[in-house]
DNA sequence: CGTCTATTTGAATGTACTCAAAAGCGGTGG
DNA sequence: CCACCGCTTTTGAGTACATTCAAATAGACG
């Protein structure tokens, strides 16, 4: 079923008894989204909060001389919003781009708020999902503070294999900071001492 | 009242009755703490969320080469912890340590939980705290992503102002992932163009 | 007052960037 | 199915931003 994945996803942090898991479905809404195609754009209002359901999503800033800062990538079974222009009503500073055809199921403040209201626990499961952000994004701070390109390249691939095939090394660079030029550079140093 | 911060602060977002007030504060254990004592050091166990009654701490990551990096500043009003290592039980990757003479009031993890089965709304009350940690950290990202060291510098001016004052220029440095050498250099060339 | 740490200054160095050009690769239309 | 177009990746030379190391000065604290 389409919404397996998406009440997995739930179930690893709160129950849900099964009228309450279809009052949730009925406030989703499911959205095809083509290679290429956004789902939000800079300066527009960000009204959901997206689920992928298949597919790959890459939220990206794009500074005041063009360039790009990959925020992050959202695979399968991930959330991504840009959660500052969502919670406070404000118009995007991210741009949500699918890197592959994707399927995503998307949720409005205004469902989500009568999500809460209706079901308390799903304060307790979004608590936690802003609470692995929040540590995800501190761990990446630290990472950017403290390490050099050349180690946040290597911390990458560790940490996020799965993700590899299914972006280019420009979108990567962007990730981890530096050039794809610089990035070439270092792929290069690599293979040579392999 | 020594509670009537941390109750101000609580009040932000929900509503407590006198009775779940004092079952709250109850919970708590308070600690004052000497200008550069440590309330956790790498390594240990991260048993406490800690709200700061006054005065300032600093969360510091140290990398293997002897690096500090500042993760973030916790003024007065802020709570502060490694959330990683608090909600994963794990040893701590962070150190906490008073930047000045400081009073915090700690909840340990244990209690914490019991507080989420006896007064649900607190999943409500840390939801937005976590959703708020996750929207400055992102914001931290981009900033460090996509601006230059000066750049850097010259938005925590704007942006933290009253920190200033409380934190040596060498803390600042590591805050902004650059060397305190350098933040010199870029401080004595504001002081020439004004 | 003396000691310890923070800050400043400068020279030499390194890491990563910019710009430019060539090579590779993927998708699209004829 | 192949040829072409546009974008990505590679490579290299020159440059800029930020670091390291060292030494002098200034400040904080017992």
């Amino acid at each position: 079923m389409k919404q397996d994945l998406i009440l997995a996803n739930i179930s690893k942090h709160i129950l849900l008894n099964e009228e309450e898991q279809d009052y949730f479905l009925s406030l989703l809404s499911e959205k095809g989204v083509k290679k290429k195609d956004y789902i939000l754009r800079h300066g527009q209002y960000c009204r959901y909060i997206n689920f992928v359901n298949s597919g790959t999503l890459r939220a990206y800033y794009l500074n005041d001389k063009g360039k790009e800062s990959t925020i992050m990538f959202a695979p399968k079974d991930w959330w991504v919003t840009d959660m500052y222009c969502f919670i406070k009503e404000q118009p995007a500073m991210l741009n949500i781009q699918a890197i592959e055809e994707s399927a995503i199921l998307q949720l409005s403040k205004t469902k989500l708020d009568l999500l809460y209201k209706e079901i308390p626990k799903f304060e307790r499961f979004f608590r936690i999902l802003m609470q692995n952000a929040y540590i995800r994004e501190q761990l990446r701070s630290i990472q950017n503070l403290s390490h050099t390109a050349e180690e946040r390249y290597d911390k990458f691939l560790h940490k996020y294999p799965s993700i590899l095939p299914h972006i280019t090394q420009k979108q990567l660079a962007s990730y981890l900071g530096i050039t794809p030029e610089f990035l070439s550079v270092l792929r290069a140093k690599k293979g040579l001492s392999t």
